[in-house]
DNA sequence: GCCACTTTACACCCTTGGTT
DNA sequence: AACCAAGGGTGTAAAGTGGC
């Protein structure tokens, strides 16, 4: 039998539940529907087995042959069905829950918090609350970081940068490409503004690796990048924007000089405690933020 | 006559595939 | 993406059949 030749559930939970009752009138009562119902099902299952299950005329005689191989077989799975059923539904309360998340107010204006309509709607049971953390693991902050996770006060936390543990579990959400980005157009590095990058990362080292700018190059480090953008557009300048914040370029007035981009060290990460890896609430919003990230 | 079941006609809903 | 028609699955009501 191939597989779009399987008879029906349905078709064979009427047949297990006529079986059981030796009766079309007690499985119609049972099942909610009318006889008239059940006795199609049956017939439909017999045209598509090709061979007689109950021996009737109007009557519920006995089972065929064929009819008492699959009937207790049939039975005992709807009741491990039942079993399962009852268990899923009775876990998606207990899953249902508050997933506390660690994240800094910039990556969740600019990057996570426009998808959270998606995420509602496809895991309306969970709940997120945040709590504001910096965007850039570092060694000042990073035991903290740790221990947040470890000890329960958050459930994931989303960083750029690298925390290592043998406790924590980590999910890199892609690489990170620094913008160039200015107030104007022009090249920064031609001008008196300064360029500014966060202090907490490795951005400014790792842009003047491949950039190689000129000793005089004025640079600026801030605590994060609201305040960059705060400062460049009081006093002009450069700053070198994650690209997770990509859509802001459409709403702020910057411009990117995309021939000084460069990448980064520092990639967007989801971090958890190891000991929490199995709780499906966790694993629900991993993999959503995974499929988010790769779709880009 | 009552009961259990079958057959037939019809209705509704959902999926699928084609078209715009 | 939106719309529409066709077809399949599932349901009901009502009439018919035959045993008790």
């Amino acid at each position: 039998m191939t597989k779009s030749s399987l008879p029906s559930l349905n078709a064979l939970r009427v047949f297990a539940t006529v079986a059981r009752e030796q009766s079309f009138k007690k499985a119609a009562t049972e099942l909610g529907v009318t006889q008239s119902a059940i006795s199609r099902q049956i017939n439909t299952l017999e045209e598509q087995l090709g061979m007689r299950l109950l021996q009737r005329d109007n009557r519920v005689h006995a089972l065929t042959a064929t009819g008492q191989l699959l009937a207790p077989e049939l039975l005992r799975m709807f009741e491990q069905l039942q079993e399962l059923i009852n268990k899923a539904t009775s876990s998606e309360a207990a899953n249902a829950r508050l997933l506390k998340i660690g994240i800094s107010n910039e990556l969740l204006r600019w990057w996570l918090g426009p998808l959270l309509k998606e995420f509602y709607a496809i895991y309306p049971h969970l709940e997120l609350e945040f709590v504001a953390l910096p965007e850039y693991s570092s060694s000042q902050n990073a035991e903290y970081l740790k221990q947040l996770l470890t000890q329960d006060q958050l459930d994931a936390v989303l960083i750029m940068g690298q925390l290592s543990g043998r406790h924590l579990q980590a999910t890199n959400l892609g690489d990170t490409e620094l913008l160039f980005c200015s107030t104007r157009l022009e090249s920064a590095l031609k001008s008196d503004n300064a360029v500014y990058s966060i202090r907490e990362s490795n951005d400014w080292q790792d842009w003047s690796r491949i950039h190689s700018p000129p000793a005089h190059t004025k640079t600026k480090a801030t605590d994060n990048t609201a305040m960059a953008l705060d400062l460049i557009s009081l006093q002009g300048g450069s700053l070198l924007l994650p690209s997770h914040y990509r859509k802001l370029l459409k709403d702020a007035p910057l411009k990117n000089n995309s021939d000084l981009n460069a990448s980064g060290s520092a990639s967007l990460r989801l971090y958890t405690a190891r000991h929490k890896e199995h709780e499906l609430a966790v694993i629900a919003f991993s993999n959503w933020l995974q499929h988010v990230a790769k779709r880009g």
